[in-house]
DNA sequence: CTGGGGATGGGGCCC
DNA sequence: AGGGCCCCATCCCCA
């Protein structure tokens, strides 16, 4: 094509930023680059102003790197050392490793020391979760505020602004001034609560996303709540009628938002078990080898590995499983079922996975000049992203392969409007997905014809 | 590259 | 409300 002058194209890295993070935390393991160090008790953090300042209110003002400051000569520059005795040292390391993790792993015990450290350093997010885990409410909400705030955004509530006024003050030194804890390093007016008054920009500014990219969860919570009737489709048509029929008719209630990724978590009691996968607990050991696990569910899955059970046998065969999926996946070798089509190949997949796999990779190079006219089979949507998105960006199509339309490709992929090819559209099951992606493989369709008449 | 088994995490139903 | 149990989707690993 001839990308000419007709517009920016956007091509998105979903992975940039967690790669970005990772990398930063190596730099920090290894004091790479480390430009600031923060100390607890004696016990010393080598970190990145940067860093700190994007995580930390507290840090912002003090670099003077809070929006229009950027005149001001902050305390930083001539800082290295930041004395916070009044944040315990393992409360700071949780916090630091927080900073460069977005996940923030601590002991219960500790949660404490972590919410008065938030606070303290104007870490609004976790402190917000700590006062969640601990059941605490936040004091001093303005209601107009709060009124204000617009329903459909609830990520930003935790990014709220900090109102927490904390009598304690860090400590500065600075290699100039080693000696002279307070010698006018400090912000003038104090820690972060103090400094802030209700600023409205702030709440949006301090969060740990990008704003203007919808994450997974926020899209999934949305989609659960505006289509309640999709979500529970799950059991509905699992090729091959494996469900028993009765469906599961409805989301349980009492939806509840973890606090550290903010993905909303469906069933009652099921945040405790969602929150171990951000602490790392494993409560549920094997007795037999001492293998631990997050779920006790699991762990009776585990149990029978020692116990020899496998109670799920292949009525067609002698193979037994451990898992009920296990069997189903079996089942569709003896029926012969490949309900997965590869809609670039027609290559055809006894399971979802491995579809996925098999578009992932770069195993599906042959793209079809034309498409059948009315597919019998599903076809995922957004089918013609996922063309890029396989052989990644931009496509190196092969010599002679025809795309009709490759402005729109692009636009595809520049505006993912429906975030394409993470999770299909109201879940995988292949029946259910032929008939809300027909539409949107039709209108592709339609156009593709289009184009294809026209050349013609 | 594909087939297959296993692991992990989320959701629904039930108690 | 919390937890047990089950099913599901997805990912990883190995042959």
């Amino acid at each position: 094509m001839s990308p000419g002058e007709d517009g920016l194209i956007g091509i998105p890295f979903p992975e940039h930023s967690n790669e970005l993070l990772s990398r930063l935390n190596a730099q920090r393991r290894t004091g790479l680059l480390c430009d600031l160090t923060l100390t607890s008790r004696g016990a010393r953090y080598p970190t990145h102003r940067s860093v700190m300042a994007a995580v930390s209110l507290y840090f912002r003002r003090l670099f003077g790197a809070e929006e229009g400051e950027e005149g001001e000569e902050g305390v930083g520059h001539s800082c290295s050392v930041c004395q916070l005795d009044c944040v315990s040292p393992d409360a700071l390391a949780a916090l630091l490793e927080f900073a460069y993790t977005a996940t923030l792993t601590i002991r219960s015990s500790g949660m404490r020391e972590v919410l008065k450290g938030a606070q303290l350093l104007g870490i609004q997010c976790v402190a917000d979760a700590c006062r969640d885990i601990l059941g605490e409410t936040e004091t001093g909400e303005d209601p107009a505020e709060e009124a204000e705030r617009p329903p459909s955004r609830r990520k930003q509530d935790r990014c709220s602004v900090a109102r927490a006024v904390s009598p304690v003050r860090p400590v500065w030194r600075s290699p100039t001034a080693p000696d002279t804890p307070e010698s006018g390093l400090l912000p003038a007016q104090g820690p972060p609560g103090l400094l802030l008054n209700g600023g409205s920009h702030w709440p949006q500014e301090f969060t740990h996303r990008p704003e203007d990219t919808p994450s997974e969860e926020e899209e999934s919570a949305a989609q659960g709540q505006a289509t309640p009737q999709l979500g529970q489709s799950q059991g509905d048509g699992a090729g091959g009628g494996a469900t028993a029929g009765n469906g599961r008719k409805r989301k349980s209630q009492m939806p509840q938002q973890c606090p550290v990724c903010q993905k909303i978590i469906h069933g009652a009691g099921k945040l405790p078990r969602h929150m171990r996968t951000h602490t790392g607990e494993k409560p549920f050991q094997c007795s037999a080898c001492g293998v631990r696990f997050t779920r006790n569910d699991k762990l009776k899955i585990h149990m029978r590995k020692h116990t020899g059970e496998r109670p799920y046998p292949c009525p067609s065969c002698p193979a037994r499983f451990l898992h009920s999926y296990d069997l189903k996946n079996h089942l569709s070798l003896h029926s012969g079922d490949r309900p997965f089509e590869c809609p670039l190949c027609h290559k055809a997949f006894a399971r979802e996975d491995h579809l996925q796999r098999h578009r992932k990779g770069h195993s599906c190079l042959e793209l079809r000049t034309r498409r059948p006219r009315r597919p019998a089979g599903p076809h995922p949507p957004g089918a013609f992203v996922q063309i890029l998105e396989g052989h990644g960006v931009p496509v190196p199509l092969l010599p002679g392969a025809r795309v009709p339309y490759p402005e729109l490709l692009w636009r595809s992929v520049a505006e993912p409007a429906g975030k394409a090819p993470e999770k299909p559209e109201g879940g995988s099951s292949p029946h259910r997905s032929a008939s809300v992606t027909h539409r949107a493989w039709d209108e592709d369709e339609e156009k593709q014809d289009a184009a294809g008449e026209e050349e013609e």
